[in-house]
DNA sequence: TTGATTGTGGAGGCGCGATTCCATAACCAT
DNA sequence: ATGGTTATGGAATCGCGCCTCCACAATCAA
């Protein structure tokens, strides 16, 4: 055994994080990473190889996080189907408003910057995005029950697809500046439209 | 008047919308556009002043070029408005198979790359997204005859949006390889969601 | 204590690519 | 034809940032 690491390698992960969506992967300097973290970038090369790879090391950690939280939103709101799906969406448009500088989803950007050149982001993305799908699918499945709706398991995929691809729709929208009002109102046609019974004729699960 | 250009503008803006949207803003250089479109680096610079300048040249006609797509597939197609929005996707996916390297669509990816610094790109997102919606409500409302549909003047806008947004998302599901079929169960099931009567129910228009 | 091993961080190498320069060419007006 | 003006494209500049290097520090085993 050598000498122990001595950063926080949370730390930095996170610092870099906060780095790299912000302002991006090419304006993000190995050296702002550094100076962020407190860290000599000597460590980091040591540590992480490339600054490519420290950069997978992060967008693993956040689409890890990510994922975790829309399973968390969706699979522990009460009540419909419908209503989860729109606690979902209001979940993803207040989290969007948390970020004043509008810097969207580090998934969605990074897929479009690094989609047609990194086999290792779109590996870590279509995981996550199956992960996603796969939780929102579960909630789905609560409401299916005989004389509930009758939306088969085959269709429960597609709609569980199309309600991550909405709300990934959404964090792409709020980037060209539409108020939080208008996202709501396009959150809502969205959920009138689910083929789900009302919010008023449901049980309470 | 001194010498007259040389070089065929519309030639060189598509060369290097080629590179900017296969390989991406920073991964092409000047030279590659230079060597691309057969033109020298001091004709573009005297032309343009900067590669940001000649990328924002090369997006602006790009989202005009994606605005008249979108409006002369669901403006011209025939039928309900169900299926109009159906020939919409298909048109979609049909567009992301003929680039097996799923480039995806450079709005989109400028959007992700450079909406939290670049106005310019904002703001020729937004002009395109207002156009095409406003394109697609156009569609929407030859249905709204009082015995159609009760979809209001308030929610076409919200809905239109929302069409624009769930095309979007399957672009982005195509580049991470999601197969053509899967994108169109995807869509499927929104179309069969959309608050219009069926197909077969509504008189051809 | 001492040697082996591994972490640390700052300085510097080094290549790449945006931008500039410049000698030359093509065109117009006179 | 000639001078004024603008286009051309290749060569040269120049700064930035990824990465390497290295002297030094911290830990453990013996």
């Amino acid at each position: 055994m050598g000498r122990p690491r001595r950063f926080d390698e949370s730390a930095l992960l996170d610092a870099a994080l906060e780095l790299f969506w912000s302002k991006g992967f090419d304006r993000t300097s190995v050296e702002d990473v550094s100076a962020a973290a407190g860290v000599g970038n000597g460590s980091i090369y040591a540590a992480y190889g490339s600054k490519m790879r420290l950069f997978l090391t992060v967008f693993d950690r956040y689409c890890e996080r990510r994922t975790e939280f829309v399973r968390e939103v969706i699979l522990s709101a009460p009540g419909s189907v419908r209503s989860a799906v729109h606690a979902l969406f209001k979940a993803i448009i207040a989290d969007c408003a948390s970020h004043p500088d509008r810097r969207g989803c580090l998934m969605i950007n990074s897929i479009a910057q690094f989609g047609d050149h990194m086999p290792e982001v779109v590996a870590i993305s279509t995981r996550a995005t199956e992960q996603m799908e796969a939780g929102i699918a579960d909630r789905l499945r609560s409401a299916t029950g005989p004389d509930i709706a009758d939306v088969g398991e085959d269709r429960i995929s597609a709609l569980s697809a199309n309600i991550l691809l909405v709300s990934q729709g959404l964090i792409q929208l709020s980037r060209l500046g539409t108020p939080a009002e208008r996202l709501h109102e396009v959150a809502e046609v969205f959920c009138d439209a689910l083929p789900f019974p009302r919010a008023s004729m449901s049980p309470v699960y």
